[in-house]
DNA sequence: GCCGTGATGGCACTCAGTTCCCTCCCGTGG
DNA sequence: CCACGGGAGGGAACTGAGTGCCATCACGGC
C-alpha cells in the first residue's frame, strides 16, 4: 500500500494541497463556510495548521484553488497573440479559457457557486479574482488601442463588457447545475458584445457573414417633418 | 471651551464618527493603512475601541464613510424614474451621482485614491462597493428589459460598461489631483457607452443639440451585416 | 557517517472583530 | 427631590485568521 501511495503522490504534484481542498469543501458543505475554522480543516486533513497557510495564503483561497493557474494561462494566451488578430475576438477567446476551467469540474464549480452565492466574504474574494481577469484583458486591449483617441477608455469598457457577458452566461450555466450547454451560452453572450463593439475604433472587424458597408439607418417616427429627418442625417454623419 | 465643543457636537450629528475618520486618515497617511491598528485610531481619537466598531463594521469601512449613503441615493434615484425615460441614459445619470459624491470632497477623494491604489485589501473592499453599484444599475435595467430576448444579458453588459466608463473617467480625474474637469470627462466616457449601446434594443438617445421632435436615429456602425440593419429597423419599429 | 536543503509540525504572537457587562448621562414621572 | 429607564460610550475577555520563529524529519550528495 505504501508503494501505491507513493505512485499517487508522484502522479499528483501536491497531494497535500488536494487533501486540504477536499477536507475544506467537505466541512464547508456540512456546516457552512463561516462555521468552519482552519483548525477544523487541518484536523480533518490530518496535517499541521501551519501547512494550510503554506499552500493557501488565506482561508478564502482554498475555495478557488485553480484561479491562479487560470489567470497565468490567460496572460500567456494574450501575450502569445500576434498583431494580425482582431483584439475583441481575442479577448473573447481569452474569456473562454475561464469557462473551460469551470467546465472541467462541473460538480465542483456548482458547489463553489452555491457557497459564494451565500457567503459575502467569498463573494468579495471572487470579485477580486474577476477583477484581475478583467485587468488582464484591459491591459491587452490598451496596448492594442494605444495611440487611438480614447483608447484606454475603449479598452476598459470592452474588457468590462466581455467579463460581464461571460459571467452572465457562466452563472446561468451554474444555476442549471451544469446541465445546459455552457459553451453555446458563452458564445451567444460574447457574440452580443462583439456585435456592439465591432466597429467604431478598430480597423473594421471582419464580419462572420455579410459585407462591410458603412450603414446608417434613420428611422423617422410617423408624423415627423421631413426637414427634421434630413437634419438628423446631417448631424449624424457630421459626427465622427 | 467646553461650550464650544458642545456647539460642535450639536452641529454635526455624529461628531464621533467624523473624529474617527479624521484620526484614521491622519494615521493612514503618516504610517500607511496596514501599519495602523484600530487601537492606534481610537487612541488618537480619544475614544474607546468598542466605539469604533459601533460606527464602522470593519476597519476598511472607515475609508469609505459615505458610500452607503450614496448607494441609497442611487437606488432611490432609479426607483423614482418613470417609464418614459431612456433606460441607458437613466443609468448614466445614476452613475453621475457617484461622481458627484467624489467631487464634493476632491482632496479627500484623492487621498483615498492613493490609499486604495497601493493597499490590496482596500482595493478588494472598493471592488465590493463598486459591485453593489453595478448590481443596482443592472437590476434597474433588467426590470426595464424584462421580456426582451437576452434582456438580462444586455442589462448586465450595459451596467458593466457604464461602471467601467465612469471609473475610467473618475480615475483619470483622481490622477490629476482633482484638477481636470471631472464632469466633462465622465460625460465624454458615458457618451461612448451610450453610443455603443444605443442600437440593438433601445432606440438611440436624442442628440444633445436640437429639439425633441419625434425623430429616432439609429446609427449602425460600419461593418454591420445587412441582416443586422434590417433587424434594427424591425425592432425599432416594433417598439412603441 | 556528515551536512545542506526542503517540507512539515508546533508554538507563540499580533490584530480584527465580537460578546458581555459596566458606567455615565439625561430626561421623565412620581 | 428622587427613582427609574434607556441610550451612548468604555472596557475586559474571547475567538479566529494570519505570521514568525524554530525544531524535526526525510532525502540526496560527499
Amino acid at each position: 500500500m505504501s508503494s501505491s501511495d507513493k505512485a499517487e503522490e508522484a502522479a499528483a504534484k501536491p497531494p497535500m494541497r488536494d487533501a486540504l481542498v477536499a477536507a475544506a469543501f467537505q466541512l464547508f458543505l456540512e456546516r457552512g463556510y463561516e462555521q468552519t475554522t482552519v483548525d477544523d480543516i487541518v484536523a480533518l486533513a490530518g496535517v499541521g495548521r501551519r501547512s494550510f497557510f503554506r499552500y493557501f495564503p488565506s482561508k478564502e483561497d482554498v475555495v478557488f484553488p485553480d484561479h491562479e493557474r487560470c489567470l497565468a494561462d490567460m496572460t500567456a494566451f494574450l501575450a502569445a497573440s500576434g498583431d494580425e488578430d482582431e483584439p475583441v475576438r481575442r479577448v473573447c477567446d481569452a474569456a473562454r479559457l475561464v469557462l473551460r476551467m469551470y467546465a472541467e469540474n462541473p460538480a465542483f464549480s456548482v458547489q463553489r457557486y452555491r457557497l459564494t452565492k451565500q457567503v459575502p466574504g467569498l463573494r468579495a474574494y471572487e470579485l477580486s479574482v474577476v477583477w484581475r481577469y478583467e485587468r488582464a484583458l484591459a491591459a491587452y486591449l490598451r496596448a492594442r488601442f494605444a495611440g487611438r483617441p480614447d483608447g484606454t477608455l475603449r479598452a476598459d469598457v470592452i474588457a468590462a463588457a466581455v467579463v460581464a457577458a461571460h459571467n452572465n452566461a457562466l452563472r446561468s450555466w451554474l444555476r442549471s447545475d451544469g446541465k445546459d450547454d455552457a459553451g453555446a451560452a458563452v458564445d451567444h453572450a460574447l457574440g452580443h458584445v462583439q456585435e456592439a463593439f465591432a466597429g467604431p475604433a478598430g480597423p473594421a472587424a471582419e464580419r462572420p457573414a455579410g459585407d462591410q458597408e458603412d450603414v446608417v439607418v434613420v428611422v423617422s417616427r410617423r408624423g415627423a417633418p421631413l426637414w427634421r429627418v434630413v437634419q438628423e442625417i446631417e448631424t449624424t454623419l457630421a459626427r465622427d
